[in-house]
DNA sequence: AATGAATGAGACTTCATTCAT
DNA sequence: AATGAATGAAGTCTCATTCAT
C-alpha cells in the first residue's frame, strides 16, 4: 500500500473519533470499551491503534475535538462588532451551539455534558473547557459595554457579572437540551427580552 | 450476633455513599473501582457487599441521593408563597444550592455534574433528574406570575419561558462553579436584578 | 476466608515459581506466557496476580531464585577450611551443583542456562549472578592458596587465574550438563587429578 | 525489476542477521521483536519478509550462523597436527573464539549465551549446538593423545575425561566473558599451565 | 522488487463479585 | 456479621504477518 495521505489520515482519525462519541453517547463513559468503539468505526483492532496510542487518547480527542470545535463555531457570534439586542443575541448563540451540535452523525451536545464530567479528570480537556469559558465570558462582557454605550443596558449594571449570568444561561441550556431533551432557543431569547422589558419601578 | 439495628445499617450505607462520591469526584465516572470507594469507605470487600448489591448500584444510589437531596433542600426556598424579588430569588437558590453541596464531606454540586453525564444511561436517576428539573420549573413559572402579580416582571413575559431561563441558570451555575471553580452568587443574583432594571426604551 | 498465613503464601508463591521454571525449562523464555505458568500453577488467573505483579516479576525471581539459592548450597563446600585436593574438591562442588538442581520438580542448572542469557537484561538477575561468581572466584583463589601451603600446587601458580579457570570449569559443566546433558562429575573430577599428577618435566 | 543478484542477497540476509544478533544482544531473547530488527536493519517491513520466512527463521539462523561458524574458525586451532602444550594450546582455542566473536558488528560470544538459552527448544539449533560441542570434545581427546605419547601428560589419565574438562573450560570462558565481562585468555592458558606444573608429591 | 498500512489472534492484566472461614 | 482470598470473564493492547499498491 502506498504511504497514507494526510487528508485520508485525517479522516480515519475522524472516523475513530466519531465512532468514539457515538459509544459515549450511547453507553456513557464509562462503559464504553474499546470493542464498541472499533465495532463502530468499522476498522480493524489493529489500525485503530495504529491511529491513537490507546483508549484514553481516543477518548481524550473525542471530547476535546467537540470543546474546541464548539469554540471556533461561537466566535464570530460572540464576538461581533455591532452585536444586535441581548434576546436575539442569545437566540443566535444558541442557535449556533444546536447548529455546531448537529454537523456530525452525533449530537455534540450531547457529548460536551460527558465532557464536562471528564474534564475534571483529563488535564488537557480541563484546560481547554476553561479557556473556552473565559474567552466566552470576556466576549459576554465586551456585549454587556456596548448594550450599556446603546442605552439597552443600565449603566449600572455589572458587565462582568451579566457575563457571567450568560454564560450560564448558555452552559444550563446545553445541560437541560441534553438532560430533559426540550430546552427551547426562542424561549430562552424571548425569556431574555422579556426580563428587560420589565415595568419601570 | 443481633441484626444489625436499622439507624447503623443507615449509617453505613451513608458512609459508603460517601466514599463513592469522593472517589468519583476525585477520578471521574470511568475510573472509580470497587476497590477505591471499598478502600475510602474504610469497611472490608464482604461488608460492602452486604449493604449494596454491587457497583452500579452504589453509583446509582450515590449520585441520585445527591439528586433527590437536593430537591428536598431546593424545595422550600423555590416554593415560598411570597418569593422575593428575582434578583433575591435566584440568590436564595443558588445559595441554598451551595450551601446542600456543602453538606457532607464531598461537595455534591461538583458530583452532580457526573451524575448528568451518568444519567444518560442510567434509567432511574435519568427520570429523577427529569423530575427535580420539570418540578422547579414549574416552580420557577409559579413565581414569575407571582412577579407579574406584582408588576416586577411585565405581563407579556411568558412564565414558562421565563421558569426555563431560570432553570437554565440555575444548571449553567452549577456547571461553571463545578468546572472553572468560580460563579458567584452575588454576581448571578446583580445581573438578575440589573436585567431587571434596564433603561425603558 | 481467613488472612492468609506467611508461610501458605510462600508455599503458593514457590509453587507458582515451580510452574514458571518449569514453563521456561520446556517452552524457553521467549515463549513462556502467563497462560501457561497458570494452567501449570494449578491456580486461577487472579490468584496469581495476588501474589507476583506481573510476568516479568514471575520470571525474574524464578531466575534469581534458582541463583541465590546455588549460592546458599554451594557457600559450605566451596569455603571449607581446609579443602580436600584439586580433584576432589571440584568432585564436590559440581555434586553439590547437581543435587542443589534436582531439588525442586525441576532441574535448576537447567534453568539456570535460561537465567544466564535473562541476566543480559535483567538488571537484578545480573546483579546477583555477578556477585554470585564474584565470592566462587575468592573462594577457589583461597582453596588455591591452602594448595600452594599444602605443596599441592605450584608456589608460582597465580591463585587468581586458577581460581578463573576453576569458576570456568564450573559454568562450563553446567552448560554441557544443560546442552548435551552428559557432562560427568567424576570425569571432571578425575581430569583435574589427572593434569597435576603429570609427568615431571 | 532485474532478480536480485545472489551476492545483494546473501549481503542483505547478513544485514538482518546482524541486526537480529544486536538485538537480541540488547534487548534479550524473549524481548526481541520483529520491529525492532526491522528497524536495526534499516529495511521495510516487506523486504525483510521477502528474504527470511518470519521472526523465528531469524532468530534460528541468527543464533545458528554463530554457532556453525565458530565451528569452522575454531577446526584449524583445535585440529592442530602437532598441538602446542596444553596451556598454548587452549590459549590458542580461547584466542580463536574471541577474536571470531568479534569479527561483526556484535560480540557473537555474548549472542552464544542467548543461543545456548535457545537451543533448548530449537531442535535444529540444539543439533548444531550438540555437533559442535562433540567434534570440539573428540579434537581435545585427540590432543591428549599427543600429549599423553610426548609425555606432556600422564599416560594413566583418560583422554575423554580431560577433554570433557577442556570443553567445560572452553564454554565456561564463553559464560564468564559475557556475563561479567572479564574473563583474561592469558590466566586461562596460566592456569592450566600452572596446574601441569604441580610439584611431585 | 519494494513498501508500509492493515489485520486479528492472542498476550497480559484488571476488577466486580463470590464464598469459605 | 464480617473478612479477604479466590475466581474468571472481559478488558486493553501488541505484534507477527499479509497484501494492495
Amino acid at each position: 500500500m502506498p504511504k497514507l495521505l494526510p487528508a485520508t489520515r485525517d479522516e480515519r482519525r475522524l472516523q475513530i473519533l466519531n465512532a468514539a462519541r457515538a459509544c459515549v453517547d450511547e453507553h456513557g463513559l464509562e462503559a464504553v470499551s474499546m470493542e464498541m468503539i472499533i465495532a463502530a468505526s468499522g476498522l480493524s483492532v489493529g489500525t485503530v491503534y495504529r491511529y491513537f496510542a490507546g483508549k484514553d487518547d481516543i477518548i481524550s480527542a473525542a471530547v476535546l475535538g467537540g470543546t474546541t470545535g464548539l469554540a471556533e463555531a461561537l466566535a464570530p457570534v460572540l464576538g461581533q462588532d455591532d452585536p444586535p439586542p441581548p434576546g436575539e443575541y442569545m437566540g443566535q448563540v444558541l442557535r449556533a451551539i444546536v447548529s455546531y451540535g448537529s454537523r456530525g452523525p452525533v449530537d455534540l451536545t450531547r457529548v460536551a455534558l460527558h465532557g464536562w464530567s471528564h474534564s475534571r479528570t483529563d488535564a488537557g480537556l480541563r484546560a481547554a473547557v476553561e479557556s473556552v469559558q473565559r474567552a466566552a465570558r470576556s466576549q459576554f462582557a465586551a456585549a454587556c459595554r456596548r448594550w450599556q454605550a446603546a442605552g439597552i443596558l443600565g449603566a449600572d449594571a455589572d458587565p462582568e457579572a451579566v457575563a457571567e449570568l450568560l454564560l450560564s444561561v448558555t452552559l444550563g441550556f446545553v445541560a437541560q437540551r441534553s438532560l430533559a431533551g426540550g430546552a427551547s432557543i426562542e424561549a430562552h431569547a424571548a425569556a431574555v427580552t422579556a426580563l428587560l422589558r420589565a415595568p419601570a419601578r
